[in-house]
DNA sequence: CCTTGGAATATTGTATGCAGTTTCGAATTC
DNA sequence: GAATTCGAAACTGCATACAATATTCCAAGG
């Protein structure tokens, strides 16, 4: 068997990774020549996965200057998580009027076997995989895979913020990274119930509780970004 | 002044044009080669436009294999439909709660200048591009850009449909589409009145009106898509 | 010292060529 | 006649080359 991945499949997801974790700084310019020696591979599959980057809005792009690491300001942040809230509370409510009974009841099981993990975890960056990988699998109760996608798109670009904001939460609380699952249990509990109103009032109050949060993480990550550390 | 506009940046107007309007056949394969005769590009731009087109999900692309066409059934226009309601609801609800007021009348009056010649529009396409319009516009007033930008996608997915949809309603109606501008009027008052209940649920219930309606348009679109008219 | 002009340099934009893979059809077998 | 195999043709994947454009830098003038 020959290789299944292509080549511009690979740069997309290192890219997509840096872009993530912000390896470009906020309106940086990427030199084409440079990234696609590092990425090994030649400018040509490199600019694909550099315009898909810029489709779904990783990246920005002007004509005869090239490519761009997207800007990075509060509002644009604000803006990202009123996104989610309008992506997630959607899916709640379509999940409380259609999701089975099993699968709501798989998805309160997983809950409850992360719980351990989640509630002794300290490393921030798995404890955003395991929130991202409950509000995934929330969004897919849905049974609506735009809205899969485009919680997807959002969550990748909110990524870095949301990991500063944790680390600053384990600082402030003394290693200990705050695992807030009682409000991912009240949201499917809501929808367990098929009280939709309860459920998405959850969601929401959940992901709002977020934002003013992330407006001073955007604070604290600017001064990560634009204060070299190397 | 030299060229302001990029070779790639037409190349993708023209798909997205072609790929909105289904000049491709659902799950029909591209030929890179014959189309980018057709548009007068070599296939390197063309790639990158394609790319972008994957990224906006209007096309799919396989290893190997290259670009189709997106495959179009209920269930995909149910799901488009769908998170139109997630996305211009919450548009709704911020625009109740953060526009100005001049603003909201500048909407009221674009709607009132635009009402003679909405409600006299016969031509499916122009009758769409207003009610567009108007939605974009509403969307604008929520003062945030990632809905926006998440609206002008679904619509531009979603426009075929609308199409063959509003050309069956003018059919039947005798030449005569129907300006449902009544609805529209509906939800600009209940932002004027500061009414988030109102407005939200006149949104979501115009824009689930559309939704039957639709699924029965995809039926009509296949009839039109797969029995070739050449 | 600041500004301006303009070559030198660096970077992007796109065409082209070739290697690798898939697709298609004709010949072959059952 | 249907299924199968195999080779040719078509197509995609990617590197490279060169043209077009932007950026930098340095020198000259104010």
């Amino acid at each position: 068997m020959a290789k299944r991945e292509s080549n511009v499949d690979r740069v997309y997801e290192a890219l997509r990774r840096m872009a993530a974790d912000f390896a470009f700084k906020p309106d940086q310019r990427i030199n084409e020549s440079a990234l696609s020696e590092v990425l090994g591979a030649s400018r040509t599959p490199l600019r694909e996965a550099l315009n898909r980057l810029v489709a779904e809005g990783f990246l920005t792009f002007q004509n005869n200057r090239g490519f761009f690491c997207r800007p990075l300001t509060p509002s644009y942040i604000m803006d990202l998580y009123e996104a989610r809230v309008a992506v997630e509370c959607e899916a709640v409510r379509l999940a409380c009027t259609r999701a089975a009974d099993e699968d709501i009841a798989a998805l309160a099981d997983y809950l409850n076997r992360m719980e351990p993990e989640y509630e002794s975890a300290t490393d921030p960056e798995e404890l955003l995989a395991m929130d991202e990988s409950f509000h995934a699998r929330l969004a897919q109760l849905s049974g609506n895979s735009e809205l899969q996608r485009i919680l997807n798109n959002l969550n990748g670009r909110i990524r870095y913020i949301r990991l500063i904001d944790l680390k600053r939460m384990r600082d402030r609380a003394g290693g200990k990274a705050p695992g807030d699952i009682s409000a991912h249990r009240q949201i499917v509990e809501g929808i367990a119930a098929r009280n939709t109103e309860a459920a998405v009032s959850a969601m929401r109050s959940h992901i709002e509780k977020r934002r003013e949060e992330a407006t001073e993480a955007v604070r604290i990550a600017f001064s990560q970004l634009y204060v070299p550390d190397e």
